[in-house]
RNA sequence: GCCCCCAUGGUGUAGCGGUCAGCACGCGAGCCUUUCACGCUCGUAGGGAGAGUUCGAGUCUCUCUGGGGGUGCCA
């Protein structure tokens, strides 16, 4: 165990598909940890697969960790590029007789096997052959036949294997071509990373890594810390086929940064004060591997929805209208800077998603908003004063000389007193007149930054409508 | 099959042998109110089962059950 050294964590995916949350998850831990304790976050592109790995996903990966704020220290360190290092450590070893030659095919190995087994493993058929190197053949490492390996862990204490019940695994595949526990390994103790913060998808492969780095005779052990998985309603592990798991696509749904690496960090954790919304620098001073939790957690969207909604009111009016534009200027005919950065507050504290701005304000955008039958049935047919009102407010709106919000709002209430209605029912019909729904921002605010020619026009338009 | 991990309301969690089992999301109700939101108040619902240890167990032990992960010339 590794003590009293400053600390270096890694993260390590592999650039085979778009960046997940879980993904996310794991590199925020390990982020959170390293700043919290003084150490370095390292990045590692693990794309030892060559079939799998393309250049592109990775820069997937570093987007969304630079949208999250993990930044990383040192130079990224590519797997592809250190083959040499992993292929001497097999060298190493096949020297050592940790390792051997095996030019079994999985077919080979496959009728060997019973026809009552389970499939999988390797029957050590190669072991003692004494085969030398061969292009088409792999390297397996001899895995002790008795004997224990023990995980000691932060999350979980500790787990124990019994070697027996570990196959011979293949370290180096045909071609020449190093694994990833290998080149794990082996690039770990070139980062000299003393803390190994990952998915629990890897405890049941950590015995291997710490054989085969007790083999390399590399030296104290990192620390290790598994990670719950992440899991949908049904319990299962996040699948990029069945779940939305892409960390960018929250991102275009408009989710905040903020709100999805806090989130993040409460899945599995907790702050020690209970706070649950916090600030990035809070949760670096109170996160600790040890309260870390075991238990598979499920990614709530409703709950991220609220820490949305959260940190969008949160932010500055200014700051509010910029991160909204990008989701309305293109959804609208007639987008104008100055009328949306008057008008973004009204939205701020009535979405969750920065993409529904557009179905809130699109009425302030457009010469013609769309009208919405159910409200136009409910605020206006279905009332038999609604006509009468509506044509008032437009002779009454086409005169008024303050037009403002509040002046607006006082002679609208009472256009309503005459007939002995409150402002809630008043203000409806003109609503629906104007922006097409029966929901939408403060409607007073909202004639004031509509203006006067255009609110008379679309009540006029209204009344038209009622007459055909 | 074998190995390993996990188990508090619907969800995320707090709890470290004695608590009216706390908080947050969700859901419901109310208040506020120009609609809708926001905000505020109240409410809803929980320690998988069975043994054991103990004066006392969500908390410790064991068994079972359930769920998950691994078992690849993927990572």
């Amino acid at each position: 165990m590794v003590t009293n050294v400053p600390v270096r964590a890694r993260f390590c995916p592999s650039p085979t598909g778009p960046f997940h949350v879980g993904g996310a998850r794991t590199a925020l831990f390990n982020w959170l940890f390293a700043r919290g304790n003084d150490g370095k976050f390292l990045l590692r592109n693990e794309d030892t697969d060559p079939v799998r790995s393309e250049e592109r996903w990775l820069e997937g990966i570093l987007e969304g960790m630079r949208w999250l704020g993990l930044d990383w220290d040192e130079d990224i360190v590519h797997q592809s590029r250190r083959r040499d290092a992993h292929l001497a450590a097999s060298h190493r070893l096949l020297d050592s007789g940790h390792a051997y030659w095996c030019d079994c095919t999985p077919e080979a190995i496959a009728a060997r096997r019973p026809a009552d087994a389970q499939p999988g493993g390797y029957d050590g058929f190669c072991r003692d052959r004494g085969l030398g190197p061969a292009d088409d053949r792999v390297v397996r490492f001899r895995v002790p036949d008795d004997g224990t390996t023990t995980v000691v862990d932060i999350v979980r204490d500790e787990a124990t294997f019994e070697n027996a019940t570990i196959d011979d695994f293949v370290i180096v595949r045909r071609g020449a071509s190093p694994m990833f526990v290998l080149a794990n390994v082996v690039d770990d103790d070139f980062q000299q990373v003393t803390h190994v913060i990952r998915g629990e998808e890897h405890l049941s492969t950590t015995p291997k890594y710490l054989l085969l780095r007790h083999a390399l005779g590399m030296g104290d052990d990192p620390v290790f810390a598994h990670l719950s998985l992440l899991v949908n309603e049904k319990r299962q592990k996040l699948s990029k086929r069945r779940d939305k798991v892409q960390l960018l696509q929250y991102r275009e749904e408009g989710y905040l940064a903020e709100a999805m690496r806090n989130y993040l960090a409460l899945l599995g954790w907790s702050p020690r004060d209970g706070e649950e919304i916090t600030t990035v620098e809070k949760m670096i001073d109170q996160f600790r591997l040890e309260d870390v939790s075991r238990a598979p957690a499920f990614f709530d969207e409703q709950k991220l929805q609220h820490f949305n909604a959260h940190y969008i009111r949160e932010l500055s009016p200014e700051a509010f209208a910029a991160a909204a534009r990008p989701f309305v200027e293109p959804k609208v005919e007639r987008f104008d800077a100055e009328l949306f950065a008057e008008v973004a507050p009204l939205a701020q504290t009535r979405v969750k998603l920065l993409s529904e701005v557009p179905d809130l304000l699109g009425f302030l955008f457009t010469d013609d908003p769309p009208m919405e039958p159910a409200s136009w049935d409910k605020a206006i047919v279905s009332n038999d004063w609604s006509r009468d009102l509506l044509s008032e407010a437009a002779s009454e709106y086409a005169s008024f000389p303050r037009w403002s919000a509040d002046p607006l709002k006082d002679l609208t209430a009472s256009l309503g007193e005459r007939r002995g209605l409150k402002l809630g029912k008043t203000q409806a019909p003109i609503r629906v007149a104007v922006t097409g729904n029966t929901v939408g921002p403060p409607l007073f605010e909202s004639l004031e930054a509509l203006g006067r020619d255009v609110t008379v026009e679309r009540l006029r338009r209204a009344l038209e409508r009622i007459g055909a």
